[in-house]
DNA sequence: AGGTCAATTACACTTTCGTGGGATTTGGAA
DNA sequence: TTCCAAATCCCACGAAAGTGTAATTGACCT
């Protein structure tokens, strides 16, 4: 069975070469191309594809407007953004949006079947360096260990705890010992940490509670 | 130059084997294998590595608990899980560990040595079906949360505030409304949550303030 | 032996948070 | 229209969190 493919993309020559591209590949239907967002909106429905390229940089309404507005009409359809810059805030609005896969639009031809057989496949298509920026995002550790690394063990362990969201008197439970001294600690971890509440703590040092 | 590569696996045939299979690679030089956390953290330091693969189930200390002390140690030096399952709660932990890249135990040795290569330069290799999971995670309607979307858009942006750690003045002066009504729907936010405090609202949507 | 630091406990005090009511307005659904 | 959810505001009370200052113990380092 083909897989059937819709093309949003402004540029003309760009989209005639991905259409005869799709078309002339065994597998794979170019089954509608769009030149906007506000066409794709009207018309897309109707050719139901599997899988839909759509490029950010549109005219008016942008491709991830256009994607955030038709994953709601289409809940089994896939969108893959084809872009030609790896700009991290697209990519992660485009994620935010829905769009199951990020490709360069310079990418080899044979790159971009690949693609999109795999985001017809539940797979998540993007480049290696794409995958990087968005591991990257995952981990909010960066360059500041600094101050996290200033903490005594006993001051992490109560981070943890901290980061569970127990009370002073539940931690002191646990730890058995008063809840005068898990105040004096949670103080300390605050002025090292150089924040001034619990919420603020945990922004600073992101997942690292799993260190626990 | 080649590639140093270190092993973290406890099974010895296939710690031997993955050896084996980097030193027999040009371009690739397995400088030290070890069989447990505690012997990867003290002897690893001195091989300084490029990339070390640790598996994730390791006998007393994890591998994602490894990972996060040694990227604090070795912030140069890149880090792969190897496990033989796609577990959801491993794969995000490692990343929020550190971890770079995600491959399967039981991928084609020429994979393997691709994901080094990959990891090295630093791309984030992993599976389609893990990129999945991870895309997944940046999707708001992936996140079936049905609590979660109990929450009206006001609702929602107020705790979009809280997870920033912002006291209730400050969320009531950004919204222009007065704490009073910040106070309710705050009570509203945790009564549809089920839960009981700021803390326990965060962990319970997990990460994914960045919805807003 | 003296010094430093982590860990511990204590008390007093202020601020913020969480909970319990109750009230009004508005817009959309039944 | 009636009903309801959402958003707004108010009051009061107790619990929890955060701040400041002070003191003791034990371990480790010089």
């Amino acid at each position: 069975m083909q897989i059937k493919v819709a093309i949003v993309e402004d540029q003309r020559d760009l989209r005639e070469m991905l259409g005869i591209l799709i078309n002339g590949s065994p597998g794979f239907a170019c089954i509608g191309t769009f030149a906007d967002a506000e066409e794709a909106l009207l018309k897309i429905s109707d050719t139901s594809p599997d899988v839909v390229l759509v490029d950010i940089h549109l005219p008016g309404k942008s491709g991830i407007q256009l994607i955030a507005q038709l994953t709601l009409q289409m809940p089994n359809t896939k969108f893959m953004v084809c872009s030609s810059l790896e700009d991290d805030e697209n990519i992660f609005n485009a994620l935010k949006a829905g769009a199951n896969g990020y490709i360069i639009k310079s990418s080899a031809p044979v790159k971009i079947l690949d693609a999109i057989q795999d985001v017809y496949n539940g797979g998540a298509p993007m480049s290696s360096q794409i995958a990087r920026k968005v591991v990257a995002h995952f981990n909010p550790r960066s360059q500041d260990h600094a101050e996290f690394n200033k903490l005594s063990p006993r001051e992490k362990e109560i981070l943890a705890y901290l980061a569970k969201g127990y009370r002073y008197k539940e931690i002191a439970g646990f730890l058995f010992i008063s809840v005068e001294t898990v105040r004096k600690h949670i103080q300390n971890i605050y002025e090292k940490l150089q924040v001034g509440s619990r919420t603020d703590a945990l922004n600073k040092i992101g997942g690292k509670s799993i260190l626990f």
